[in-house]
DNA sequence: ATGCCCCACTCTGTGGGA
């Protein structure tokens, strides 16, 4: 089973990007960050008529995360649990009724920017929230994956300038440090799982010609939990996608399942 | 160098992204 995770930065400016690229890679759910549409305008014919189930969380303008999925899904649960004052449509769950259940958690984590802030502030708090949601999922011991744009670039290696992100939200110890609590509750994360070196990025900005210089960050992550992990695969980035026609600023991820 | 480019929703400029 593929999953992928995508960041597509505006599903009306990605008409033609989204559908294309779902059929030629295939993947069996897709989990997407940046609607940028209320759940009444995405488009979701577009994708049944792909063979797609559509769940949305959506909002005006900003934020918003959906799971597009060939298998069906049970219980969807909508944001992100600890905080009812949060407005903000970054957090979608659904379980996919494959062989083996799997639990996915799709999310799109502050940026946090500026630094320090209120935004850094909302950052930290909702990883706090997230480390909580994922303590709960493991205590069921059943298979559960978390994918998405994290905006947290884990280690050096995953910046072609590492030294531009060291204060930055994105890079910053304390962000890096939230992260790898994540990971020490004993989630894998799957592409680190697969491959070692430096040089693999998710996301190039669109100003200063950042693509054609390969500068780039790894962002877009998905950590699996174990009994998730025993399932892994592979786990890959679709680079190429960000060289194409009306291109999102990020390129989606994916992982496959032995499910 | 709080800008470069792209997106949404328009008070066709402004706020947000990373």
């Amino acid at each position: 089973m593929k999953i992928a995770t995508f960041n597509i930065n505006g599903v009306k400016a990605r008409f033609e990007t989204l559908p294309r690229w779902l059929e030629e890679a295939k993947p069996d759910v897709a989990l997407l960050q940046e609607i940028k549409s209320i759940d009444e305008n995405f488009p979701r014919e577009i994708f049944e008529n792909l063979g797609y189930q559509v769940e949305t969380h959506g909002q005006k303008s900003f934020n918003g995360v959906a799971i597009l999925s060939k298998i069906p899904l049970e219980d969807v649960k909508r944001g992100l649990p600890g905080d009812d004052t949060d407005e903000q449509a970054r957090y979608i769950e659904a379980t996919v009724m494959a062989e083996t259940p799997i639990r996915v958690c799709g999310l799109y984590l502050p940026n946090g920017n500026p630094t320090p802030g209120p935004k850094y502030d909302y950052k930290l708090a909702w990883m706090e929230r997230l480390i909580a949601r994922a303590e709960t999922l493991l205590a069921t011991e059943e298979p559960f994956l978390m994918a998405g744009d994290y905006n947290v670039i884990p280690q050096d290696e995953d910046a072609t300038r590492p030294d531009a992100w060291h204060s930055d939200a994105l890079g910053l110890p304390q962000s890096r440090a939230a992260f790898r609590r994540l990971l020490n509750l004993g989630l894998t994360e799957a592409f680190r799982a697969c491959t070692s070196n430096a040089g693999h990025y998710s996301f190039w900005d669109y100003q200063a010609g950042s693509w054609d210089r390969n500068d780039g960050i790894r962002i877009d992550h998905f950590l699996l939990s174990p009994q998730c992990a025993d399932l892994l695969l592979d786990c890959q980035i679709d680079k190429e996608e960000r060289g194409r026609s009306k291109p999102s600023d990020h390129v989606p991820v994916w992982v496959d399942l032995a499910a």
